[in-house]
DNA sequence: GGAAAAAAATAAACTAGTTTAAGAAATTAC
DNA sequence: GTAATTTCTTAAACTAGTTTATTTTTTTCC
């Protein structure tokens, strides 16, 4: 696992804040000032259930994966996140309340971070803040709305294509075992499916 | 149906918001004045798919449903509300884009609808709002999160319990049809269900 | 670089929930 | 108040996805 490269972490957060809202440099480098920056190797955690997040993470480096146990103790996944990807749990950030998820990295990972309270500071300095923030969030609300209109509207086999269409990128980076615990199937069901579409 | 009767209808939105915030009477007299009325029949519908809402929904007296029809065209009913909720389509609402959504009364309803132009208003004038406002707005996310997670990790009959726990108060303002398209299973797999508790 | 562990493939028996269809009960509408 | 429509029930055949178990392939780790 390579050093953290701090300066090329900062150039993919300024890239990203950049998509959506101009900032001078003054104003960029309190943005970066306000993120703490994290290592974590393969197989460690970023949260985990009972855990209160103060944290929403942004990747640099790395993969990450979102998931948690359901009554019968099988994995769900929420949601896969690469480099340039914000992620988190926004339910126990928001409310300060139990997590019940894993953040679990697929690959050595490299994080900023930054909390609830360092976002109501830069809110109160940089007003257009609110927007690029508000606009992120709703983003992953309308995504999440979309995921499960998804899984409920669409087959196992449906889902799967989607996915293949949508994340051809990830596919390389996960395994089948994940995959499936993120279409809510079982391992075999996609090994099946994968068969049968490597047929056609 | 009644005439809508305002008085009644502002002492429960009053109520509704008191539970969060205090507000003097210059500041709820200021509050009420940002609704309109809306009062629609049975059958009738606040919201259908392509349109843009520009509405969110206080409902009064009555009972909606909000459903959308996934690819086979059946539908799938994400809530319900009755008096004292909050509903609307909130993917449409922030992102001004076409809903994929019904919001349609089960009973003749009356509503008060406030559109995003008026919070902002409200946020201006009594900046204490917009702690109540995301407030709404995470509860509802969270609820969202919740209810997603029990439609992925629990069987239909564990869903239908905590249904009827949950919401004992529903179950006699709505059809086994429409609680088959919450759950999330066919009418009959619902009267299997009911079947076989009433016969423990 | 090779042993141990984890992941993937295959296949057969199984199950939760669907589909279809037909009759009984409850609501609605004039 | 009764005819028409909708909702609910029951039951049997069916299907998408699971479970279990065994074998093969890939990855990990010292």
């Amino acid at each position: 696992m390579n050093t953290f490269d701090s300066q090329s972490a900062h150039a993919l957060l300024l890239q990203n804040v950049g998509r959506f809202i101009e900032l001078d440099e003054t104003q960029q480098n309190l943005y970066l000032s306000l993120f703490k920056e994290k290592r974590i190797r393969r197989k460690d955690f970023l949260l985990q259930p009972g855990e209160i997040t103060r944290y929403e993470y942004f990747v640099v480096q790395g993969a990450l994966k979102v998931y948690t146990l359901d009554l019968h103790g099988k994995p769900h996944v929420s949601m896969f996140a690469i480099e340039d990807y914000w992620t988190g749990d926004m339910a126990s950030f928001l409310t300060q309340q139990p997590s019940s998820y894993f953040i679990e990295a697929l690959e050595d990972t490299e994080v900023l971070m930054i909390s609830k309270e360092n976002w109501d500071r830069l809110f109160q300095i940089i007003p257009a803040f609110e927007q690029f923030y508000r606009n992120l969030y709703q983003r992953s609300l309308v995504s999440y709305i979309q995921r499960t209109n998804q899984g409920i509207s669409l087959s196992a086999e449906e889902r799967y294509h989607i996915f293949l269409k949508k994340y051809p990128f990830l596919i390389n980076r996960i395994s089948q075992k994940d995959l499936a615990a993120y279409l809510g199937v079982t391992p075999e069901y996609v090994s099946m499916l994968r068969n049968k579409l490597s047929k056609k």
